[in-house]
DNA sequence: ACTTGACTGTAACGTCTGTTACATGTAACG
DNA sequence: CGTTACATGTAACAGACGTTACAGTCAAGT
């Protein structure tokens, strides 16, 4: 809507993107971008919907993103689809917003009340993306359910150690194990 | 140490299992598990000592479960380890506390200085375990890195939508992968 | 019998939470 | 100029939070 709340958003993920959406509070977070807890209110109507609202543009800035992954891999076109997409996770400017939504997928399997409402089909999404991208086989949907997994394990691995090379490693590894896989 | 406290341990744990860590706070865990906030901290001297106490049972729990499963697996079993982990990755029982952990150690992501007290070396002990259990190669560290992320990644897959059979055939094809695999 | 120590209930402390009532500002429009 | 709509500041609300002070129970030890 209107310019300020788009403003808040912004500077709110900030803050989202270096706390965490678990302990998020009005009143700190409004001190951290130079607004007030009743501004906050005010142009979201609540909590839960300035929550939703920053969740949203999480959503929006990684699918930009992702779309410029495809437009450079379609220029590009040297490495593996997976290699691509991996590197394209860990780098700096994507990172956190993976972390973040990471969070609050796993807060919605233990708290689906609070925590559902701000993923809508988040998860599903990269999986018929990938699924998509293969060419048809029997085994399709389970090497598509494989590979999210593998891209989801290493992030997490990735995110809790920090070890670049490891991961990465484990990453190529994985992508000469489905190269010479037979009915691929 | 007391009798006393192992029990509020056991209760307390029953409600962290159906309500996660993230949100827990005293008053409704004592009306739930019939004692009074008063009590918990009185056993435990603070909110972290207990969550901290409740924690380390799971990691008891867990590693006793994860015994009986070495010890069942040396007496005949002819599945591959991996099958064998990922079986007791989803038994019932097992479950709940890998999911809790899961959530501890995401949280830790996010905010290290309140959660990662917590995790003191459990997400490194199961790459490990896998690397020990793996013979010699050149790539053991990255298959060992592969194998824990497909467990985890497929673990959180599993937790999200509950689809036993796709992430269990996914779980197959990579069982396959790796046994066809070179230089294993 | 008296003391000691472990345990528990009641009630409060101070602080933080999301939200709201009320007042004030500011700019546009008739 | 007056009205209107949007924006913001101050201050409070009721409730939940972790923690603690104080009093009390109850069994064991001397």
């Amino acid at each position: 809507m209107s310019e300020r709340r788009a403003e808040l958003i912004d500077k709110s993920l900030d803050y989202f993107l270096e706390h965490g959406a678990a302990g998020i509070s009005l009143r700190p977070l409004a001190a951290a971008t130079g607004t007030s807890a009743r501004l906050l209110v005010y142009h979201f109507g609540s909590k839960d919907n300035l929550v939703a609202a920053v969740l949203d543009e999480v959503r929006n800035r990684l699918q930009k993103s992702f779309a410029d992954l495809l437009a450079s891999s379609r220029r590009g076109k040297r490495r593996s689809a997976l290699q691509a997409f991996w590197s394209w996770t860990i780098r700096a400017e994507n990172l956190p917003y993976l972390r973040l939504l990471f969070e609050v997928q796993v807060l919605a399997l233990q708290n689906p009340d609070r925590y559902a409402q701000y993923l809508e089909g988040t998860s599903t999404s990269w999986l018929e993306l990938i699924e998509g991208s293969l060419p048809p086989s029997r085994d399709r949907r389970s090497i598509a359910t494989l590979c999210v997994a593998v891209i989801d394990g290493l992030l997490l691995e990735y995110l809790s150690t920090g070890d670049v090379k490891r991961t990465t490693r484990a990453l190529k590894l994985f992508d000469r194990m489905v190269e010479r896989s037979p009915r691929m």
